[in-house]
Parts: structure tokens; C-alpha cells; sequence
DNA sequence: CATGAATGAGTTTTCATTCAT
DNA sequence: TATGAATGAAAACTCATTCAT
């Protein structure tokens, strides 16, 4: 298995629907379908959310549904690795590998604050569905893979007496639930979900880790 | 509404259930059904969790349920209150409220810690079912309460200049993120849920608040 | 089976419960589940009354129900049997057998239309059961008696050419559904349910069958 | 609301249906509904009548049952409305209002008749639910607006003097219930259900309420 | 490919009835 | 006798999925 692999059927560029952009359009249809099930899981979560409620918001008949999709946990395994091959992605690609730890954690957490402001819900979403019984092996790789890589980075940084000399999936889980825990109170309004805001945690939650 | 409402139905102490202990002994049966829930809401969400399963690892007859409890939305109600009350009552109970901010944040601390150690069902339970659209307007009060409660004294803290300026909200939302962190990566055996690892975390915690 | 018999278990009289009155009075409870059902059945016919609601309205609990009726079935065949018997006792005793059919059409309406006046409730219940399946021989037998009863008073009026010369049943059909028509719309109150009302129907209903 | 609104969904004919008639048809299995519907409603009543009973009737799946109708209430009601709708629509069309009282009054009779001898059962189903709780107030309407006319049409005869100078609500009662009497007793088997039985008792009623 | 009618298993809930106390 | 907890069968209704058109 590849660090991150991409679906076969579904993250495919299709040529033809940027093209013409009529009704009858596939990408259009499996794009409303994935939209609205981002939603609607990330809402009311996987069990939840029922087929017809999917079918309805994203405005096709019902029988649509299974020439996209072979059920509905499919489903949400695709938008599953959607989005956490793309924050993947986005932490990954260009990593400042040979950067001192404070630059690399600042790197980081700007990263996911982009992903954070740009995807709200998205990102809600994936943390909902982290462990459910639902999410495939190759899913649940993704989420591994992502995590050993941080505690690896972590690793590197004590190794240089950078970080506190403790179990890094301590510190992982530090970090990320915090970051997590401001997204959340920012989509329920209790905090400003803004730059400002997620850059002044930085600096809290750097201090929660540095050595 | 007090400050720690009792639920008048499913808060009573049953004298002859606790002598008796017969198969027809009410207070079994609405423990076990309770207890139920706890575990399966805890694992598989509200609408994950069927009223045969519960009936059903609570070894009752299907009717039976419905003797205790008016629906599954009352139940998973019943359940929430009743263990967001008693995390609230843990914390609150002879809260040092004049000793110096850093006291006051380690006791809190050693308090969730006592509690996530002997109660991480209950608590991986309260934190899935925070926001669901099925909690009525009582639960939800509890829930503000205490969020309320922390920024209060954050707000203290900050006034006395033992913490970093910033929107008391957020720092509440590092910590307890970082703390919901550290007990979900325990339940996944990612980490291991001890005192010790919980208390070197409080350390980290402080140092990412303090001013 | 005699013309009315009388139910061994549900119309004896019970002494005790006349000089008593105390609430845990025998009587007291029968006929309070008595009055529940005559109510509830009239309202909402056999299948739409549940024993739960019976029990309610009686105030009393769930299990004393069974020491006093087998079933809900056998309720309703109490109920049922009870206010048909009353209606043919009124009728019957001391019926003119020689006076002239006016006279004897006018006394029939007026004890018809003393009960209907007295017991509208009664008599809206007797109607909607008539052909209940759930309705034992014996209730069947009843009204059978009764509709024979009143064919064969129709019949001597005619060998007397004092009605017109049609099939006695519809006659009866015609006079019992004018009386039950004005009954109805009169608990509907869209007619007066007054003495005056049914003694000018009674006028109509005689031209209506007269030779 | 116009006087005799026609069921957007339910009155539609169904062109496909017609010429086809295969198994998948809709319109089949939407009258198939309607049939055992009306039967059941008819003979057991609106409580006594579950959806299981009515698609075992109609021969369909439990959940097709609810691709055509809501809910149970819903299919009592548009039964209800067809049929009741029906009725009005054979009185009011080209109702002789310039001929004099008893030719009106024998027209009317008349197509009641027609109506009793091919619709018995549905005379009976609609005569059952008249004052059900369940039935909307769409339904309530159609049958007030039945009732007003034939007031009406009442109050114009007692204004030539035709009729006994009684309140009109009380003459529709009396001939009303006399004509559903004899239905009643012919779906029994206790008299025989014919023109020349209804046209007899039409002479009767005839004179039940003239001058 | 797109549709939506059709399905039947499964969900929540109610109810008639029993029985231990 | 009176109680009400307990039961399991059955009701109303929903849903994931299939398939003929």
C-alpha cells in the first residue's frame, strides 16, 4: 500500500465534466453526493444519516445513488480518505524536514490552520468518523499513517532536546486535541474561528510541548 | 433550575433493590438498562445504538424498556445528565477557590484525572454526545454551566495575571481538548491511561496557558 | 336462553358496596372500569380503546382490571349487554299489548325517548357495537330478540291495516334509523336533543310508516 | 376551497396503467390500496384496521404501502374524500332546483338509491368515519358542506310550505337515517337490498316530513 | 446513465395480559 | 383483593438496496 494511495474510482479527474457543466453531467452528480454527505455525516454522523436524506440534498433519484456509490458506507469511507489524504497532503508536501523543531511545528500548525478556516466542516468530519466500525482497513491506514508520521517528527525533535521527554503520542494528543478543541468551539460560536486566534494557540501549545 | 439538577425519576436511591436483589428488582433493571447505554451510545452514537441492542445486553424483555424510560431520546438524556452532573460535582465540590491559580489547576486536573481513570466510558460518552440534536434544553444547560464555571475562573486567573491575555474560551478549549486527547488516544491503547501519564500532561497544560 | 337473561357475574347487586363506599369497595372499582369503557368505547369503538386507557380513566391499576373481566372482549360484551338488556326492559314491561298501534308507536317513542335523553351516551355506544365481531352470541342474540320483538309489534299493527303494507323490517329500519339519526346529529349538536324535538320526530316517524 | 376538491394525488387516471397492467404498475397497486382499504375501514373500523391486514389485502410489500400514502390517516381520509365527494357529486349534478319539493325529493332519493345498490359498502364505510378523529378537516369540510346543502335545499321547501314547519336539521336526521337504516339492514341480510325496497321507503319518508 | 417504484428486514413503540408480591 | 413490573407479539413506519424501464 502506498503512504496515500488514491481511489481508483474516485479521485479521478474527469475531463468531460469540466468541460460541459450540463445537468447530466457524472462529476456533478457524484460531486453532490459527496458534498452532501459531507454535510450531512459531519451533522448527524454515520448512522444517522440515512441514503434518502443524501439523495435528497443532493437533488437525484435515489437509484442515482448506487451507480456512484456501492453503499452507503462506501460512501463514507470515500469522503473519508478525501479528506485526510488532503490534509495529508497538505501537511506533507514540502515538509521543512531540515528546519529546526520550532520552525517545523510552526509550519505545521499554520497548515492546518489554512485547512482549518478553509474547511470547518470538513475537518468536524473527520474527527467524528476517526474510529467508527464503519471506516474500511485502507481507511483506517490513512489515519495511522498520518499519526506515525507526526509522532515520528516529534521524535526527531526530542531527539534534539527540543520537546519534553515524553511519550510523543502524549504529546500528539496534546497538540491535536487542542487544535481540535479550538475548531470545535469555533464552529459552535463560542470562540472566533480566525487566523488570530489559532496563531496565539501556536505559541500556548508550543509552550505545552517545548522542553 | 439549580446549578446540579437531580433527575427526580433516575437519581432515587431504591432501598428494597439494594436488600433484595431478585431477578424482578427494579433498580437492576434500570441499571442494567442504563448501564447499557452507557456502552453502547458510548460506542456506536445515538442513532448507531437501537433500543433491541440496548433491551438485549441488558438482558430485559423489549416492553420492559419502556417501563423506564419514555423513549430512547429520554434515555440518552437520563444518561447524559447523569454523568455530566457527576463530573460537574467532582469538580465543583470544595473547589480551592482561594488558593493561587496554579493550585487550583492542578487539583481540577487531578480531579478529571481521577475521574477519566476510573470513568473513560463515561467520559468518551459525554464528549460524543456534547451536541447531538436529541439532548433537550436541560442537558444542554448542564453542559453550559459548567463550560461557564471554567471560564469564570480562567478569568480569575487571567486577572491576576497567572495567565497568557487571551479570550479565556480558547484557553478552556486548549485544555480541555488536550485532555479529551490524551483519554481518546487511552481508550485506543495509543497511549497508556495512567496517572502518571495524565499528570506529566497537567505540567504541559499549565505551561501552555500561563502568562 | 331465556329472553333477558341477566349476567351471572356483572348484573347481580352487590349489598357491601352500597352500604360501604370506601374505595376499596368491589363495586366501586367494577363499576368505575364499567363507566371508563362505556366512554371510551363510544368514543373510539373497540379497536381504538385500550385496556391502559380503561385503566386510567378508573384510576385503578393495570392488574385489578383482570379480577374483574376475563379480557377486553368480554368488557365489551358486559358493557354491551348490560344497556341493551336495559333499553328492552324498558320497552317490554308493561308494553300495551292492547291498546291501538298509534298508541302503542307513541308509548314505544317515549320510552325510547326517555332513555335517549337520559343516557345519549348509551345509547351512541349500543349503536356503533351492534355488529362488533367481537361481539359474543349471547350480545348477538340480544339485539336479535329486541329487532324481533319490535317486527312482531309491526306486524299485528298491519294484520290491523294500521300500517301501510310493506315488509315490517324496513319499517322497523325506517323508524330506528330516524330515532338513532336525530340521536346523533343531536350529540353532534347540530339538532336540540330535547323531549320536544323527538316528540315532534315522533309525529313524522308515524306518518312515515302509517297506512 | 372550492365545494368538491379533487385529492391532487389521488384522483389523477393513470394512462400507463391502464393500457399495461403489469405487476410493476402503479396504478394497480394504488388502487389495490384504496380497495382493501375501503373494505377493511368498512368492516373493522379505523383502530381495528392495521397496515399489515391492508397490504396483505392488496398483495404488496409493507413499504410500498407508504410510496403512495403517508400514513394510515392519510389513506383513511383520501378514501373518505373520494368516496364521500362521489356521493355529493351524484346529488348536486344538475340538481332540478326549479322543480317542485316532492320531485325533488324523489330525484334526490333517487340517486341515494342508485348510489345504495352499486355502493353499498362504501355507503357503510362513509357512514363509519363520519365523525372520526382521525379524519382531517378537509374531510370534516366536504361532509358540512353535504349537510348544508341538503338543509337548504330543506329550508326552501318548508319556505313553499311543502315541508312540516320543523327545524330543517331535524327532517334531514329523521330521512337520513331512515335511508342509511335500511342500507344498514340490508348489508345485514334483514331486508332486502332493491330499488323497489328504497323506492317504497321513499313514499314513507316522504311523508315522514311533508306538511 | 438516470429514474423511482418496489421490497422486506429492521426500528421505535404500544398493548393485552400475566404473575410475584 | 390490589398492585404494577414484566413480557413478547404486533403495530406503524423507515431505510438500504434492487431492478425494470
Amino acid at each position: 500500500m502506498t503512504l496515500f494511495p488514491v481511489d481508483k474510482r474516485h479521485n479521478r479527474t474527469n475531463i468531460h465534466s469540466i468541460v460541459s457543466g450540463r445537468p447530466t453531467d457524472t462529476r456533478n452528480r457524484e460531486e453532490a453526493i459527496l458534498k452532501a454527505a459531507l454535510e450531512l455525516f459531519g451533522e448527524r454522523g454515520f448512522y444517522g444519516t440515512t441514503v434518502p436524506s443524501v439523495v435528497e440534498r443532493a437533488e437525484i433519484a435515489a437509484g442515482t445513488f448506487y451507480h456512484y456509490f456501492e453503499s452507503k458506507e462506501q460512501l463514507v469511507n470515500v469522503v473519508y480518505r478525501r479528506w485526510k489524504s488532503e490534509v495529508a497532503r497538505l501537511i506533507l508536501t514540502d515538509f521543512p524536514a531540515d528546519h529546526p523543531p520550532r520552525e517545523q511545528f510552526r509550519v505545521t500548525w499554520e497548515r492546518m490552520t489554512e485547512f482549518a478556516l478553509a474547511h470547518p466542516k470538513e475537518l468536524a468530519f473527520l474527527e467524528l468518523h476517526q474510529h467508527g466500525s464503519y471506516l474500511d482497513s485502507e481507511s483506517q491506514a490513512i489515519e495511522n499513517q498520518t499519526l506515525d508520521f507526526g509522532v515520528m517528527m516529534l521524535q526527531r525533535a526530542q531527539a534534539a532536546q527540543a520537546l519534553k521527554p515524553m511519550d510523543p503520542a502524549v504529546l500528539m494528543a496534546i497538540v491535536n486535541g487542542a487544535f481540535i478543541g479550538i475548531v470545535r468551539q469555533g464552529i459552535e460560536k463560542r470562540v472566533a474561528l480566525t487566523r488570530e486566534t489559532l496563531m496565539a494557540a501556536e505559541v500556548c501549545c508550543w509552550e505545552a510541548i517545548r522542553a
